[in-house]
RNA sequence: GGGCCUGUAGCUCAGUCAGGUAGAGCGUCGGACUUUUAAUCCGAUGGUCGCGGGUUCGAACCCCGUCAGGCCCGCCA
């Protein structure tokens, strides 16, 4: 079974309605590790629906969350909202400033500045979650009632923090942190409370009151979440490996939240991902691949393949090379089999079976369109590379893929492919390992490497080729035939021809290639390798 | 100090919850294709399941210990 439909039958011992929330502090950009959040929600919803049960999606956006310190992507302007609520502040401009002028013409926030792009991706993805802005909800007094709970059994809460986290709080520790003279939720002290004020007093000595129906502050993360778990009625939830071990918020949290009258939704703790060979990636750390920029590479289908094929407490390496390409071949390959005709087999073991339907899962979650059954486009990534570096033109693509028979007409999915193909070649992303490039001088070591047929058919190739009609089709028939001339086998002049071309044993089709270059380019270096080898 | 996760073929991982002859995909190698040679098809190769003990007729799987990597017990997806 694929793990999203584990999770979702879970949630079916449990009741037939469920809420699965995920949630993400909007303090800097978004990126592919925040992917896993919420795809790994959306995967378990969408387990939990095939299964037939009511489910509802939402993604709470922590805009009660204060902005920590001055970013390195950020201005020192910045410096005097530390211990703001970044659904309160100005998004920066492209320099890193605030932005006052957006801020006050159209409430364009720090959170809305990084949340909109990453909704706009998620558009793509096929995720579409009910949004929860967590100020907002503060504000409209939905953390109300919890909070009014939360401060009158501060001494329940303070005893499960302490005995399971291990660690002691503060003497002044109080279960709601209010915002102080200048909006900041840093340096306040509690002074007292009678419902709905909880009294203060700030660092600048100025004294208040907060109320706690109006989102005058906040309730403390540890307490927070398992407060938003109950006012939404959450009853499934995945999180970071941060939140998941032992001690940590989410072990207190599923005693809090009952200490609040409520009971904790089933847990799932996912991995990080990390970029292959920068350890985790961190928005301050600039080491970031954000979805939107992954989305100009490689289809949507593909991003969601990559989160739905592993376990989630796998930890996944991502990178924008040649695990793009391979991933993206895995999606072609999954999307051309046919599991239900493969599991029909009776002679399967076991394990067999598992690994099939656990493949017929993942490509059910990997989908855009829930409920569609993904389609193979007949092309895999690496040939498409390769049309998309050799046809200068899109209609140059489709002919050869026509002439393959490989297509008929393309289809939107492939037009679409193609473009993102081709930004991927134009980007820094893209592999060296993938990029075609002929030799500009003779490599040594790969002649050497032929033997006397080969190079009695290679001094042949550079006659012949000088003399040749410049086209994709003729110079493809000159390669074989020239081998034929002398008696070789075809297979003698395509090694001829790659190692003096490219210096390798093999490689992509010439033809369309060397077409696309300068015929007395390539002649001359032809003539260079005879030269060279007939020295040797 | 306390706790969690991970360790299985060259690589990525299934299989561990319900113990019963070690599984996939990729890669590699070989063959086919008289001409799309990074393609496609067919075939083969490949592992003392981190290590040491224990329980059992039988252990990758359960128990104890141990090593290595990652993480948590302020905040972080």
């Amino acid at each position: 079974m694929h793990w999203a439909d584990v999770a979702a039958n879970a949630l079916s011992h449990k009741g037939a309605k469920h809420i699965v929330s995920t949630g993400i502090t909007p303090s800097g950009e978004f990126h592919i590790g925040h992917l896993r959040e919420i795809l790994t929600g959306d995967m378990i919803a969408r387990a939990a629906r095939n299964a037939g049960l009511d489910v509802e999606f939402v993604f709470i956006v922590d805009t009660a969350d204060p902005l920590r310190k001055v970013y390195d992507f950020l201005g020192p302007e910045y410096e005097q909202f530390v211990g703001h609520q970044l659904g309160s502040i100005p998004g920066p401009d492209k320099d890193g400033n605030p932005d006052w002028t957006r801020f006050e013409n159209e409430g364009w926030t720090y959170g809305d500045h990084f949340l909109k792009p990453f909704l706009q991706a998620l558009e793509q993805i096929g995720v579409r979650p009910r949004i929860i802005d967590n100020l907002e909800s503060y504000q409209n007094g939905r953390f109300d009632a919890l909070s009014k709970t939360a401060c009158d059994k501060r001494e329940d809460i303070r005893e499960a923090i302490e005995r399971i986290s291990g660690r002691e709080l503060a003497e002044d520790w109080f279960p709601w942190s209010p915002l102080d003279s200048k909006g900041s939720l840093d340096g306040v002290t509690v002074t007292g409370y009678e419902y709905p004020l909880v009294h203060w007093k700030d660092s600048h000595g100025i004294e208040g009151s907060s109320n706690l129906t109006k989102g005058e502050g906040k309730l403390p993360w540890r307490i927070d979440w398992p407060a938003k778990w109950g006012w939404i009625g959450v009853t499934c939830e995945p999180f970071g490996k941060d939140h998941g071990a032992a001690g940590g918020s989410y072990a207190t949290g599923r005693e809090i939240v009952q200490i609040l009258g409520h009971e904790p939704p089933h847990p799932l703790t996912y991995e990080w991902i990390s970029l292959k060979g920068q350890g985790a990636m961190s928005s301050s750390a600039g080491n970031t691949i954000g979805p939107i920029e992954a989305l100009e590479l490689v289809p949507p289908e593909i991003l969601r393949l990559l989160v739905a094929k592993s376990k989630p407490n796998k930890a996944i390496e991502f990178d924008t090379g040649m695990s793009l390409v391979n991933l993206a071949d895995e999606y072609e390959r999954l999307a051309a089999r046919d599991f239900s005709t493969e599991l029909a087999d009776e002679e399967l073991s076991r394990r067999q079976r598992v690994q099939i339907e656990d493949a017929a899962g993942a490509m059910r979650m990997a989908v855009v369109q829930e409920g569609e059954t993904a389609e193979a486009t007949a092309v895999t990534f690496r040939h498409l590379a390769l049309l998309a570096q050799t046809k200068s033109t899109d209609s140059g693509v489709w002919d050869s893929l026509r002439k393959a028979g490989a297509i008929a007409e393309p289809t939107q999915a492939l037009i679409d492919r193609l473009d993102r193909m081709r930004s991927w070649i134009a980007s820094k992303h893209f592999p060296l390992e993938m990029k075609i490039s002929v030799l500009e001088a003779p490599h040594a070591q790969a002649l050497a490497a032929l033997d006397e047929d080969e190079q009695r058919v290679l001094e042949a190739l550079a006659s012949k080729l000088a003399i040749c009609t410049w086209d994709a089709e003729h110079i493809g028939a000159a390669i074989p035939q020239t081998a034929k001339d002398l008696d070789c086998s075809p297979k003698s002049g395509y090694r001829a021809a790659y190692a003096a071309l490219m210096g390798k044993e093999r490689g992509p089709r010439l033809a369309p290639i060397l077409a696309e270059m300068d015929q007395g380019t390539i002649c001359a270096l032809l003539n260079d390798c005879v030269k060279s080898l007939q020295q040797s």
